[in-house]
DNA sequence: CAGTATCCTGTCCGATACTG
DNA sequence: CAGTATCGGACAGGATACTG
């Protein structure tokens, strides 16, 4: 099975979002997307990546809803793209990634950071569940079998 | 460029990430780490990867200090692989991932979920900046170059 | 500039067979 | 049961050339 299995076949949410953001190049292009980068031209000089294989990650991402591809000028036609809603809602897990790493650095040894643009503060940012306060790390939460799940869904959680 | 090289290369926290869970078998394991399975017949049996994947997956997960190979029994020889606090590190991306594809469906619909164990309530996890509470998606965060930011680093975050 | 088309190599990965 | 070894097809992805 590699990466062009539409993960819904696993009814598992996280082999659905690994369909999506699963591959290396669209991670950049969704990392440049964020920056406010919009540009075949400006994704191709920031990655260094093959103008194919962009070429190809972009109608990906188009497919999926993730990028909205607009014409802003005609004559010659030029394109940009931009995340949709749905793109955007990828933030927090490119965020978390990148936190991953960084909490591995010295806050003098990062290359990238996240930032309050308002303060210049570096941000540390944590995924918690909203209703404790408690980070998800916490062995107190734990994945369970959804309304949703399927047999194999079920069999793996019946006393795992 | 490949899932193998090592991204430190490119100094970008995301771009390491990526090498470490950037691929989708790599994802489903820990996926079967979190839940408690430990053993390589029943990552076998939950993934239907072939044997031989699942030896390299192994291999680099350990390599990489995500997983550790301990033998529970001799005679014969039986292992086990095991969460190290690298791996355990790596819950809130697996969270954030499940949690952005849940976000899309009703909560009838969802065949897997992250639950309070202690209450049994399901937990809709949140990336946030612990210090003003905000979702890391407020568009008052943004990526920046930190200290250790090299040429292309510096170049990219240079009024974007 | 913004791509498309073609070629070629390396790698992913399943299938199968084998071992203690 | 817990893997290792080998084979072969499919595809990722770089390099290059071409187009409006």
């Amino acid at each position: 099975m590699s990466a062009h299995v539409r993960a819904e076949d696993r009814e598992c949410p996280l082999s659905t979002a690994m369909s999506y953001v699963g591959e290396w190049w669209t991670i950049l292009i969704l990392h440049d997307c964020f920056d406010g980068y919009t540009r075949f031209d400006q994704f191709e000089a920031n990655i260094g990546l093959s103008s194919s294989m962009l070429t190809t990650r972009l109608k990906t991402l188009v497919d999926n809803g993730i990028l909205a591809k607009r014409a802003y000028q005609e004559r010659p036609v030029r394109h940009e793209y931009v995340l949709t809603d749905l793109g955007r809602s990828l933030r927090p897990i490119l965020v978390a990634m990148a936190a991953w790493r960084n909490e591995q650095l010295a806050p003098s040894e990062r290359a990238m950071v996240l930032v309050d643009t308002e303060t210049g503060r570096e941000v540390e940012p944590e995924t918690i569940d909203p209703v404790t306060g408690l980070p998800v790390s916490d062995p107190r939460f734990a994945f369970r079998a959804g309304p949703a799940a399927g047999e194999e869904m079920r069999a793996r959680y019946d006393v795992p």
